[in-house]
DNA sequence: CCGCCTTTCCAAACCGCTTTGAAAGAACTG
DNA sequence: CAGTTCTTTCAAAGCGGTTTGGAAAGGCGG
């Protein structure tokens, strides 16, 4: 059933029809009513690819889905997903995702615009050497960012939280707890929010007076096996004297794996260890479902996947023009990980005191 | 720029150059050559919306994304997209996902029907009062799905796991170690793949002539907090002698609570129980990733995602003609979670015998 | 040189919708 | 009652491709 046949069964004109539908308002009440029931009871639904072909809107956003053999989508993004796709339906939008190995991302943002298949994207997982921001720009997409480059924000919209600011804020308990000592578990710092969030570790650091070589630091992608692994690094064969009191975690996954070389090792938290992650509320792992509920910085990735679809809405339909920063607070919720650092006693007593201080 | 520009910077006709570049014999390859080359470096891309419009084509896969305040997407969503996405790279696909609150899934295919924007959908998460085959079958969406109905495999295109005979195998192995007080953490029992499993686990029952009071069944979502839950449920205040000695568990999430529980309470793996998981394998969480390496039975829930999109695209574009129940075999892989029961002995030592033997 | 067959290209129809510009009729104005 | 304005409807022109049914040009045998 099309817009044609339906016309000629109501021996109105396809135009009628339309607007009618539309919600125009050159149509009287009584056709319009008449029509919308007729299309009700015949199952007519205007063809969306003659309507967008018509309008030029696409009426879904799109998003270049990294794959590969050695890409993992990782957990994260079936959340942010989530949040987009509540969002989505009150929209009534749809999500478009196009494949695309690493290496070729540029030539599937261009076959995007060409093709208009979609109204607008969103980029994520911004990196160090974010090009696609100055590629969508030149493509004419409307775009709004997930994540910030590095760069000052010279003026593109985007949606991040606050990670220098939360991971400051963690680094600065454990000093205010007296941990001198520190460690922390980044994720890939070839990203944006990895960087972002060392640069709040040092900022706290540097704050107390503290020298950089207070901090050790690795970065890696964060799931429970670099957690584990990074985790014994940090701790094993070192006597009390020499290993980190208070650890940073840059996601749950990686203190799944904390906390399983921790056990190994005979170490506790927090008396041994303090430990805080950040936390992006998973439904299906949460802070609380650890032996030692987890002190963590918390924000939730689905919440920035909703408001991210619906600003993006509101772009493409102008109705947002200026592009605005949002930058979201992260909360810093403490449990069970974090207590005071290890007394000095204790301390001397594995081998005497070199602990800068 | 597009068609009609391009015919006339080169002074061709449109009908030349759509089938210069769609590879259509009538154009002598001189010409073709011309046009290949102008169309690249002019960045000439056909519209999608019109070329869908025009053959009637959509050039992507659909799926109805379940979504709501309280539907979770969860990982095994993430891993499973992953392997679609690898293959529809290759097969020039994109994926649309329309997002639609559960109670109206109909009316979201009902509509992807109707306007034709995609060219097929994979079902997934099959429940027992299956009727979204029905309705795609009625709407005549080409569809393929992931994991089967309960009913008797009717003609529908399909590819699943032997969940089945993965628990039977699974069953089987802790019956031969001697357990005989058996518990299984499944999923939700409204999804059918919970079903087979415990179908599964009742059949090796009664191969060992073993009465079903011989399972403790516990059926929940799957995540830490349930199988931290249930497993305290099945263990606390239980003495040795009435405790189940073999577990069963539906997936990794559940096992990390499971373990959490354990450990709380004193037991050990596999002294104390013996555990197997199914692993969906999750490049994030592996079951190496425990104190004690998990004992699993194992299938990728992203190779099945590749494979779906091939056949879809397959069923699709009509290459493959009558409807295939692929099932898949699963691995049962031997870690360090299953071991021989507790001796009678011990158990006796807790509370006069009154297990089922 | 002519008719016939290929090869190569084209004009025009078509996909199913939206939207423009105009027209018919009703309602109002003076 | 003629003139003006509003309301309601329509025919036709897009949107940007693909595809059909020829037609012109070139090659060939007779």
């Amino acid at each position: 059933m099309n817009l044609k046949q339906l016309s000629q069964l109501l021996e109105l004109s396809q135009t009628t029809i339309s607007r009618a539908l539309n919600g125009y308002p050159e149509v009287s009440e009584q056709t319009r009513l008449k029509v919308v029931e007729a299309a009700r009871k015949h199952g007519y639904n205007p063809n969306s690819n003659a309507r967008k072909l018509a309008t030029g809107r696409a009426g879904s956003i799109g998003y270049v889905l990294p794959v590969g053999k050695n890409v993992d989508l990782d957990p994260h993004f079936v959340e942010f997903l989530s949040g987009l796709g509540e969002h989505a339906l009150s929209r009534e939008v749809d999500l478009s995702l196009t494949p695309a190995p690493f290496e070729r991302e540029n030539e599937a943002y261009r076959r995007i615009a060409a093709s208009r298949s979609v109204d607008g994207v969103y980029l994520s997982s911004m990196r160090n050497d974010e090009k696609r921001i100055g590629l969508v720009r030149s493509l004419k997409i409307p775009f709004l960012a997930h994540g910030r480059a590095l760069a000052p924000a010279d003026g593109y919209a985007c949606v991040d939280i606050d990670n220098e600011g939360a991971f400051h804020a963690a680094t600065q308990l454990l000093l205010q707890l007296g941990h001198r000592r520190l460690a922390y578990i980044n994720g890939d710092i070839d990203f944006t929010f990895a960087v972002h969030r060392l640069n709040g570790v040092k900022r706290a650091l540097e704050d107390y007076g503290l020298p950089p070589e207070s901090l050790q630091h690795h970065s890696a992608a964060m799931n429970e096996e670099n957690g584990y692994r990074l985790a014994m690094t940090l701790f094993r064969d070192k006597d009390a004297a020499e290993r980190p009191t208070g650890l940073l975690s840059a996601s749950m996954f990686v203190t799944l794996g904390i906390v399983r070389a921790l056990d190994q090792l005979g170490l506790r938290m927090p008396d041994d260890v303090s430990i805080i992650t950040h936390d992006d509320v998973f439904p299906f792992l949460k802070p609380e479902s650890f032996s030692v509920p987890l002190t963590t910085t918390r924000s939730s990735i689905r919440a920035a996947g909703a408001r991210i679809c619906e600003r993006l809405v509101d772009i493409i339909s102008g109705v947002e023009t200026e592009p605005v920063q949002e930058i979201w607070p992260v909360d810093l919720i403490v449990r069970g990980t974090t207590g005071p650092a290890p007394t000095e006693r204790k301390r001397v007593r594995g081998r005497a005191a070199e602990g800068v201080e």
